[in-house]
DNA sequence: ATGCATGAGGT
DNA sequence: CCTCATGCATA
């Protein structure tokens, strides 16, 4: 393992008054685009006790609900063994940029929105913020209960880049990318996490004191992570790709830790500067609810929809926008339904 | 552990 | 404006 080590460029951020330390920027690939399963209503098993205003977004979103029910284990992003090929010639690197002519990325194939063009504007009638269903256990509250309005997603992954190529010229000799299958095997990144978590523990460290030992391991252009970060590492609650791209470098931090522990103490000092109050909107439950109504009809609804949202639920534009960027994300996430 | 936010790089 | 990797702030 002295092969990788990430080496991007990191054209980082300009950090003019903040502490940034090298972020592990690199952006990846665009691949895996997830294909919306087409929410639609399948019937509306509440229709009888309210309809009266729940028939909009509410009713909506508990039909949602309900539909998660027929997943029997985990659902979530259903993400699978997709070891194939396309890497980065030096593999597991952090940096993945994609050669220019890459244009493949998506043709977006959303099943059928024009007819929501109606829905829409039913829903926006009926967003209503005061409304309270009940009983909705909310996206992502505890571990335990991974909602998934949508979980099926990317199957089709790697195309964007081996496609492209290959279509581009099929001169370029590529036959077997050897991807070192190991390194962006979902069960080994999982056992990694678990054993990374567990090991981590062993040594007395928290996840943010693992975040800013990483900036002492001086690997080139790997600074601090956040606790966060760690955590969502630990947890495969990062995107594939991202999973992939730190495992290499909190697999270094893991080596150099256990090895420093053997001969004496290493105390990690980082920095200490602590000056930033950036503020955090909470949307309340029964907007949440709207918009996860709205999202699963609509999620990538238009900057009209989403001022028109926004003013529905008397929220800021780009606090809508925002919201459904992180849904999306939060749609590709990891956390696999497991191959066994 | 997770929600909302920022920013780089792309389209 | 989007996606992605990340992080601050917080429940």
């Amino acid at each position: 393992m002295m092969s990788m080590n990430s080496k991007q460029a990191f054209s980082m951020h300009p950090m003019l008054h903040e502490p940034k330390y090298a972020p592990l920027h690199s952006s990846s690939e665009a691949i895996r685009r997830a294909c919306l399963p087409a929410p639609q209503l399948q019937g509306n098993i509440f229709a009888g006790f309210d309809e009266t205003l729940l028939r909009g977004a509410e009713a909506l979103a508990a039909v949602d609900i309900v539909s998660q029910k027929t997943h029997p284990f985990k659902p979530d992003a259903t993400y699978h063994t997709m070891s194939s090929v396309s890497c980065t010639p030096t593999s597991s690197s952090v940096h993945l940029h994609h050669p220019s002519v890459l244009t493949t990325h998506h043709s977006h194939h959303h099943p059928h929105h024009q007819s929501s063009q109606g829905l829409d504007q039913d829903l926006l009638d009926h967003l209503n913020p005061a409304l309270t269903l009940g009983g909705v256990p909310d996206v992502g509250s505890t571990p335990s209960h991974p909602h998934a309005h949508m979980s099926a997603i990317n199957h089709m992954a790697h195309h964007t880049q081996s496609m492209s190529i290959a279509h581009n010229h099929s001169l370029v000799a590529h036959q077997a990318m050897s991807c070192s299958e190991s390194e962006t095997d979902p069960r080994e990144l999982e056992s990694f996490a678990e054993r990374f978590k567990q090991r981590r523990i062993k040594l007395g460290v928290t996840q943010a004191d693992v975040g800013s030992a990483l900036a002492n391991l001086k690997i080139p252009g790997v600074g601090c992570l956040s606790q966060s970060t760690i955590c969502r590492f630990e947890s495969l609650t990062l995107s594939h790709n991202n999973m992939v791209a730190l495992k290499p470098i909190l697999e270094a931090w893991l080596e150099e830790a256990e090895r420093a522990q053997r001969e004496k103490m290493t105390k990690p000092e980082i920095f200490t500067g602590g000056d930033k109050k950036r503020k955090r909107t909470s949307i309340a439950a029964p907007e949440k609810r709207s918009l996860e109504a709205y999202f699963a009809v609509q999620p990538r609804p238009s900057s009209e929809k989403i001022a028109a949202i926004a003013e529905k639920l008397d929220l800021k534009k780009n606090v809508v926008r925002v919201w459904f960027c992180n849904q999306r994300q939060k749609q590709k996430r990891m956390k696999f339904s497991a191959t066994y």
